[in-house]
DNA sequence: GTCTATAATGAGATAGAC
DNA sequence: GTCTATCTCATTATAGAC
């Protein structure tokens, strides 16, 4: 493998993204010099540029943590007649959208250092997108929520721009600079604001019961 | 005053600062060296630095102009008991995003630049939310959309994030390169979607009849 | 793998002649 | 107001010793 993940290898490797991913979360790529990177792991620049020879690969190889934590939430999650479940999946979004809001906050930037990604922020994107409709779907086969394909497209769409941008949204308009359990909480009621006006009443019974089936 | 609107001026200032405005849209304030504007402007980059000492200084200016636009679609707009007025609203402030997309797309750096904007960028963003809430005021009060303030509010700060980064989306999702008269259109019926859930018999007739009296 | 140099770059900024 | 010439400086990048 071409990651850092062999047995004995020392993890100096690992400190760097680590670090990296503070500093950028902090004050964005551009801002953050390869000197302070060093300084902040106590390395040398010279030793920093062994490991990463360029700081597009830095953001490389942070972009492929980021997608490896995405796919694990997503991974073989069925929503069927369970709308927790989708609330689940928005708060765990959520929460890794935090710790890499960079990516979001920062996107040009990240765009301008590492073309290289470009396509893959997108492919990302279309997944994220497919997971929303592929949620809305099940919804709707469980006859949880209903709506001509007109509106539900719509509303798909506005979940997608809500929940990309949601993380941005709370840095500008209320200066939020460490996100906590309600911020998450708060986003997915947006989202799920969304879907409210389209509850079916077998929907609007499991939704206001908090959830579905015990357990 | 402090701006090239005096009358004799050499307009040579608001020439740089269109070709910024330009530049800016296409590869971003960081990507645009001052060399760059000045060999586009067929000028020296001693004669821009007489102009403006510093990048920040274009990036503030620029903002003003921003200001200024976006201020004379907003003025004394009253949207009563016509809901198209405010989907002209919508058309409108998308166009003027669309023409100043580099403070959304790279609002990060702008940031960094122009740390001096912050406030006055937050204070441009609290006028958009205050107008989305004066719009659906208006609507309440002639009897249009109804809900609970906790349901309208949400409605308020969804049509806000929509909005706000609607440009955005088309660039990301849509590789939107320039902007139609079909974009606007689109971002509108967005953004109305999110009040569709909301309208009274009485605003949805209104609303299917395209608008409000003739004239 | 890690360090100490040190080179190479290129952007932002300025002084002073015209 | 505009130009030429020059400067400063942070940052990236590399060579080579340990």
């Amino acid at each position: 493998m071409a990651d850092g993940t062999a047995a004995g290898r020392p993890k100096t490797r690992e400190r760097i993204l680590a670090v990296c991913q503070t500093l950028f979360n902090e004050r964005g790529p551009a801002d953050v010099t390869t000197a302070e990177i060093a300084a902040t792991l106590g390395i040398n620049e010279g030793n920093l540029y062994y490991h990463f020879q360029r700081k597009e690969q830095m953001l490389e190889a942070l972009f492929e943590a980021f997608e490896r934590e995405l796919g694990r939430i997503a991974a073989d999650r069925e929503y069927g007649g369970d709308p927790t479940r989708y609330a689940d999946y928005l708060r765990g979004w959520f929460g890794l959208m935090w710790e890499w809001r960079f990516f979001y906050r920062d996107g040009a930037t990240v765009h301008r250092l590492a073309p290289g990604l470009r396509a893959r922020i997108q492919s990302l994107s279309d997944q994220g997108q497919a997971e929303i409709r592929r949620a809305m779907a099940g919804m709707r086969a469980a006859g949880l929520i209903d709506g001509t394909p007109e509106e539900l497209e719509r509303v798909m769409v506005n979940a997608w721009i809500v929940s990309t941008y949601w993380i941005d949204y709370l840095r500008t308009r209320h200066a939020v600079t460490a996100i906590t359990r309600e911020h998450l909480d708060w986003g997915a009621a947006q989202v799920i604001g969304l879907y409210a006006p389209y509850l079916t009443p077998e929907g609007m019974r499991i939704a206001r019961a908090g959830g579905g089936a015990p357990t």
